[in-house]
RNA sequence: GUGCCUGUAGCUCAACCGGAUAGAGCUUCUGACUUCGGAUCAGAAGGUUGGGGGUUCGAAUCCCUCCAGGCACACCA
């Protein structure tokens, strides 16, 4: 099924090819509704071009413009702006249309891609925090937005197990460990001896030391030390995995850092012969003397102790996803601050002939009431799992008073949908490069251009059909008069326009932003327009229209991460 | 010092890779329930898009410059 956009865009190039013009412009959706529902500047860039009147121009094009099927006849305003109005018939046809369309219209990619999807990433021995909401509600949005345009998708949890953090954890663990406060909050614990294995080798040389040896006994396979490693990592996962059971997000594969450990060694060998690194200050480094902005920032990728880091690792990530996965497509979302480090991975890769598409999708920081921001180390962050409660806790209590006589059972869903929609829609409604600060009220609102505010319109939809006692079935004829019905059909023929262009940049907040308008344009409706009450043939067209928009709504919603409720 | 990011209404944010009179929400004020769920709707108020130049029919958007905040820049990840 085509778009409006598509549609009258191919009818602009006929247009033009037949006043014998050369292609210019594109229709799109106008800016402002009292202008139309497309626009297309065609005239203006023909203008410049051709130093000729852009009205005339304009003129010159609607003469040839054949778009009676779809549009009103078309205007020329401002400065030479041809507009569109779409026909009352038109869009009850594309309704019945959108109503058989699994898809809503929403195309499929014309070249599907094998993308990695790197988001998440958390590390053992520390606890998710609201930091780790960004990277992975964003991550995963892109990933089912991904897949529902035909993508073959690879979900990736890029899991920080290996480092020289473990040091101070297996002497911790050896030293400082409390066996029934493990049991009872295991990463708690590991946090408390981290931390205070820390705090100690900061006056102690001797515990330094130690933390040093117990790091290569790690490396070097000593079974004791690989045996609190892999407990470490076990109880991590779990903690995790409780998250994400909350949140709803699935992973395909989860490598963690430790997974690519075999093949580093190799990497630095193949990058030394190929003769894109050498030896500098004792470590092994890509040099990049070619770029300015890089000519004096070296990728080290073997330590002067011949130990490797994350670069190396990354490196032997990438290959793992390209040769192993077989992907053309990687993404990797994280803090902007790994920005140089992956502009120098992806510039390595290139250098090895690399051709798939990197991209490193970065967001924005969350800051302290300090507007500084919250450093991992710090401890000052707030657990990721406080702020999940008490989501949920929130909700629950706005529910209760809204609708005390749910059971109780389906209250505590409902608390859970509504609570984790509002964090997750808090996080996707704005633009991901934006630094906020932290703050519950923020996160957890519920009025204006919020998750339950796009909910209690579905909900609202659900009760009409609980009402009316019988499952949706479509009208034979759908017929638009009532300027709110128009308004409401026009927002539905938008999804399919809406959902591709997100990916252009990775920007969901351009969905969210789509699904909020949509469901102002119900709500305005729902007010206007009876529908139960309504004689046919409006009782049939509202219905059909309320039913199209829970869909969108949910399937729109579903492409967040978001759960819809029946009842609220 | 070099590079990158951010700066839009009192607050939180939009503006779909140059479009028309810069839009929402929160807050404030005024209205709307004998009517399908008021977590709603209709309306009002609120702006020198950080400052200054430039490019052109047209700039929040592109270029230059300055200001403010943040991040990153060789062996942590």
């Amino acid at each position: 099924m085509e778009t409006f956009q598509i549609i009258l865009g191919r009818a602009l190039k006929q247009a033009l090819a037949a006043a014998s013009l050369p292609d210019a412009g594109e229709v799109t959706p106008a800016t402002d509704a009292r202008f139309g529902d497309y626009q297309t500047n065609a005239a203006l860039v023909l203008a410049k071009q051709r130093g000729e009147n852009p009205r005339e121009l304009a003129q010159k094009i609607i003469d040839h413009l054949e778009v009676a099927e779809w549009s009103a006849p078309p205007t020329i305003a401002g400065a030479g702006f041809i507009n569109f109005t779409l026909r009352p018939e038109t869009l009850a046809k594309k309704i019945a249309e959108l109503l058989r369309d699994e898809r809503l219209g929403v195309p499929r990619a014309d070249t599907p891609h094998k993308i990695v999807v790197d988001f998440g990433s958390p590390n053992v021995a520390k606890p998710m925090h609201v930091g780790h909401i960004r990277s992975t509600v964003l991550g995963d949005a892109l990933a089912r937005i991904a897949s529902f345009l035909g993508h073959e998708v690879i979900r990736d949890n890029h899991i920080g197990d290996w480092g020289t953090q473990f040091g101070m954890v297996i002497w911790g663990w050896k030293n400082l460990l409390d066996r029934d406060a493990l049991a009872r909050d295991p990463i708690a614990e590991l946090v408390r001896i981290y931390k205070e294995t820390n705090e100690r080798g900061k006056t102690d040389e001797a515990i330094r030391n130690a933390c040093r040896e117990e790091l290569v006994r790690l490396q070097s396979g000593d079974a004791a030390n690989r045996a609190i490693w892999q407990e470490t990592v076990t109880l991590s996962l779990q903690e995790f995995e409780r998250a994400y059971e909350i949140l709803g997000i699935h992973y395909d594969i989860q490598r963690g850092e430790s997974f690519y450990n075999d093949r580093l060694p190799g990497v630095v060998e193949r990058l030394c012969s190929e003769g894109l690194a050498e030896k500098s200050e004792g470590a092994i480094c890509v040099f990049f003397r070619d770029i300015p902005e890089l000519a004096e920032r070296p990728c080290i990728i073997r330590k002067s102790d011949g130990g490797f880091n994350y670069a190396t690792t990354d490196i032997a990530t990438i290959d793992y996803r390209l040769d192993d996965l077989g992907a053309d497509t990687v993404w990797i979302v994280t803090g902007a601050p790994q920005k140089l480090h992956f502009q120098q991975l992806f510039e390595i890769a290139r250098r090895e002939g690399k051709t798939a598409d990197f991209r490193h999708i970065t967001h924005g920081s969350i800051l302290g009431e300090d507007r500084k921001l919250m450093k991992t180390r710090s401890g000052d962050n707030v657990p990721l799992k406080d702020v999940l409660e008490e989501a949920i806790v929130r909700a629950r209590k706005i529910v209760t008073e809204k609708n005390p006589e749910l059971p109780a059972g389906e209250l505590e869903q409902i608390a859970r949908t509504i609570g984790i929609g509002a964090v997750k829609y808090a996080e996707l409604s704005q633009y991901r490069m934006t630094d906020y600060v932290f703050s519950w009220e923020r996160m957890l609102a519920f009025q204006g251009n919020t998750a339950p505010y796009l909910q209690n319109a579905y909900v609202r939809i659900r009760s009409i059909f609980r009402k009316l006692g019988a499952e949706f079935s479509a009208p034979n004829e759908v017929i638009l008069t009532e300027p709110a019905e128009l308004n409401l059909a026009k927002r539905l023929a938008q999804f399919a326009e809406t959902v591709p262009p997100v990916l252009n940049d990775f920007r969901p907040n351009l969905l969210a932003n789509y699904l909020f308008e949509l469901a102002n344009a119900f709500h305005a409706f729902y007010e206007a327009c009876p529908v139960l009450k309504a004689e046919e043939p409006a009782r049939g067209t509202r219905l059909a229209l309320c039913e199209l928009t829970a869909r969108v709504l949910a399937h729109g919603l579903d492409l967040l991460g978001i759960a819809v409720p029946e009842r609220m």
